[in-house]
DNA sequence: AATTCAATTATGTCTATACATTAAATGGTA
DNA sequence: TACCATTTAATGTATAGACATAATTGAATT
């Protein structure tokens, strides 16, 4: 039942900086007067220490003490959906098609320099489009990409079954849509809509970039930033 | 010169797992078999391997051993910069002004059935408007906020410098600029424009609401994921 | 064959101690 | 006063050992 006593350590401190009892510069007690204090030994409380340091609530300085970090650029997390079973969590069916107009729009296309399946496709909630999705797939990463079946899972739902990744940018970004996008899902050119891009890597090799263009008004990002372990 | 040891024994795991040398699901050896290779003490071991498993690469499971982490990354950390120093880094001059419109923008409202001052201004990059932002501040939560001057620092900045937070909820959507905001921000009504509304509590208090509205041609989320220590 | 129970093995936490490292504080000297 | 070397108080890393805890394995029992 007892906790250990260096998450107890911690988790003293971690309230005493998120409620504010001590702010932002303020010093914490030596090594030695935490130990004293919870009658226990050295390597403890610098563990216990240590965790909060990379978790960036506070800032050691040797000789100087430890203290309470002053919050400079604010990192959140965001939530990066698979939409699929957000679809249907919202009580519609969730569909993903290639599109068909280019030839199954299977295309071969070049990734930082290297050959690469290109893709294009509309994911869509209860037959009204939500988003158009144009990806490359490296296919030295990726070889088995030419044997999925892609007409029935979405090409990102499969890839994250199949060739985890270790690395992702995504960038965020409002734009209108283009014709050809407007036409697909069911709005104006112009209309605004939620432009998500994102490279992923695996170690350093390039796994792929996608593209996707969501109808401004039926997807939105949530993003969250708060004290994540307790 | 040399690294601390820890770092070494951790630093190789690192890359054995990131470029697929480990694949996930893979074990490692045990605490026993790395200390005699590293001809190190167990504690040494324990706290490298610590490290990667609260950076999430790795899993350990006891009597098992220690495995690589399948990554099932869903999230990702999202950058929330502070709006003045990204544009300087631009190389653009930036300025903050409430909009003195309606008798200076400062009214009062509510936040959570809470009295609020209510704030109304513009973001500007070289006399170019980038963003429209609207915001609430809890009286009972900041009661400076009557004080501060607000002419020259953006809200949000100046919140950012006196009243830490320690929990956020961000909601990132894409809409068409209203008539006043496209006004605002020299845009046609219904161009595509990047929202990002956000709420912040310290503790339970309810601190500020705000809602900004982007310039979809000359803004960006950013948000990345990977092995951030190295 | 199924179930229970105990032994084994790996990780999890902690102690007490040692020495290294660094930067603030001190004090002497020009 | 200004500068520089020295001291010293704090964190940083590491050791060797101890006991705790949990899950798998395998043996004993039903």
């Amino acid at each position: 039942m007892t906790r250990p006593l260096g998450d107890r350590i911690r988790v003293q401190f971690e309230r005493q900086i998120l409620s504010g009892d001590l702010p932002p510069g303020a010093r914490l007690p030596t090594e030695q007067e935490i130990m004293a204090r919870f009658g226990c030994s050295r390597m403890t409380v610098s563990k216990a220490l240590s965790a909060l340091a990379t978790a960036g609530l506070i800032e050691r300085r040797k000789r100087a003490g430890t203290f309470v970090a002053r919050p400079r650029v604010h990192s959140m997390v965001l939530e990066v959906p698979d939409l699929a079973p957000l679809i249907a969590a919202r009580g519609q069916t969730y569909a993903f098609r290639l599109d068909r107009s280019e030839e199954l729009a299977v295309r071969e296309g070049h990734l930082a320099g290297r050959p690469a399946r290109h893709l294009v496709g509309v994911h869509f909630a209860d037959r009204q489009g939500i988003a158009v999705e144009d990806r490359l797939v490296s296919l030295a990463a990726v070889p088995d990409i030419a044997r999925a079946d892609l007409a029935r899972e979405a090409p990102g739902t499969w890839l994250l079954r199949h060739v985890p990744w270790t690395e992702a940018d995504t960038r965020i970004t409002a734009v209108g849509a283009a014709p050809q996008e407007a036409s697909l899902l069911g709005l104006s050119p112009g209309d605004p809509c939620l432009c998500v891009e994102r490279r992923t890597w695996r170690g350093r090799d390039p796994i792929t970039f996608v593209r996707q263009v969501f109808r401004g008004d039926s997807y939105e990002l949530v993003a969250h930033f708060g004290p994540g372990a307790s």
